[in-house]
DNA sequence: GTCTATAGGGGGATAGAC
DNA sequence: GTCTATCCCCCTATAGAC
């Protein structure tokens, strides 16, 4: 009772707010949308949250847990180094859509530093995930260094969100499937065996 | 007199939209705002345009030639292929403003077939200029085959693009620089000489 | 905790004088 | 071609009944 459960309203504005936020960002994500998309009434809202920025706050903070458990799944641990970063690579996407957290690197809402840190915190994880296969593929001699870990992190973290970016500019997933090929190719570059 | 000369009025509202375009992006973008920093009064606008979205589009081309005339002067011929690239990458940017074109690339207006156009001319252009001087180092054995000219073309555009989500989700200029510094790893391996 | 009703403000656009 | 005045609608938030 006391703080351990919540309404059931509640969790049905933050779906209501993650669907959103994916498909028309922040700015654009109005309360009425909210409302009603999660056939709620007007003032339920405001009982939940100060506003709509407290709604997207919560939203984001969960839609970030959920990223980073999938990328978690994805650098499972038994798999080899070179598997993790090209099961990463190769990940399905749905690409028109625009990655649900990278696609809000443009907001204006960027300015609010909660909002900014979330955004931070799951592009930081993908990339220390990858910069940390890169390291334990080098120390292991299956990947060789060619590339410094940190910059390989980066490198692969830019050419996904930036695949995202070509791919909804010209309204085309094959655009992103190019510039990911090109660091297939990289990858295979790096690869020992 | 017969259409050859645009007023000042209109050119001062062009200006103040792409302003305007770059800072904030076009949802955020009202009239009121262009018309205060502009300067000028409310119904100019709407005697010059359309709407806003007409404005948008006629600051958007003007965007799209100047950017367009900026990649042509980095990629000039008389330089080599690698350098051409070279210099791209190492350009001098605002990282933290986000590309000026790719920063739109989320924008529900993108939905309007001429402004999603215009940021696709842009960076179709720039992967072009990329792929091409790829095709040519390669043909004048200054740059190796490791990587096909399309997908190279499109992988270092990607990690720019990319690269800039990551400055400003960090609000970092540090977070592009290190996923370019990859990138030019990468050149430096396919570099022959 | 959820609802309906409502309010203030600004967005986008128009009217019409000068 | 430029201006001021004005309109309608929706965005964000609040009030208050149930």
């Amino acid at each position: 009772m006391s703080g351990a459960r919540r309404g059931a309203g509640r969790d049905r504005l933050i779906s209501a707010a993650k669907e959103l936020l994916w498909e028309t960002g922040y700015e654009q994500m109005s309360p009425g949308d909210v409302l009603r998309r999660s056939g709620i009434g007007q003032g339920s809202l405001y009982h939940h949250f100060e506003g709509k920025l407290a709604l997207a706050l919560a939203a984001l903070d969960a839609m970030v847990a959920e990223e980073k458990a999938a990328i978690d799944a994805v650098f499972a641990a038994e798999k080899s180094p070179r598997q993790r970063i090209a099961d990463y690579l190769g990940r399905e996407r749905q690409m028109l859509r625009g990655c649900r957290l990278g696609r809000l690197a443009n907001e204006t809402a960027m300015e609010t530093p909660e909002f900014r840190a979330a955004v931070a915190d799951y592009l930081g994880h993908v990339e220390r995930r990858l910069a940390e296969a890169v390291r334990e593929g080098q120390e292991a001699g299956t990947l060789n260094r060619t590339l410094d870990p940190t910059e390989a992190g980066a490198l692969f973290l830019a050419v996904i969100e930036g695949g995202y970016v070509l791919a909804r500019a010209h309204w085309d997933e094959a655009r992103m499937l190019v510039a990911l090929a090109g660091a297939q190719a990289v990858l295979r570059q790096m690869s020992v065996t």
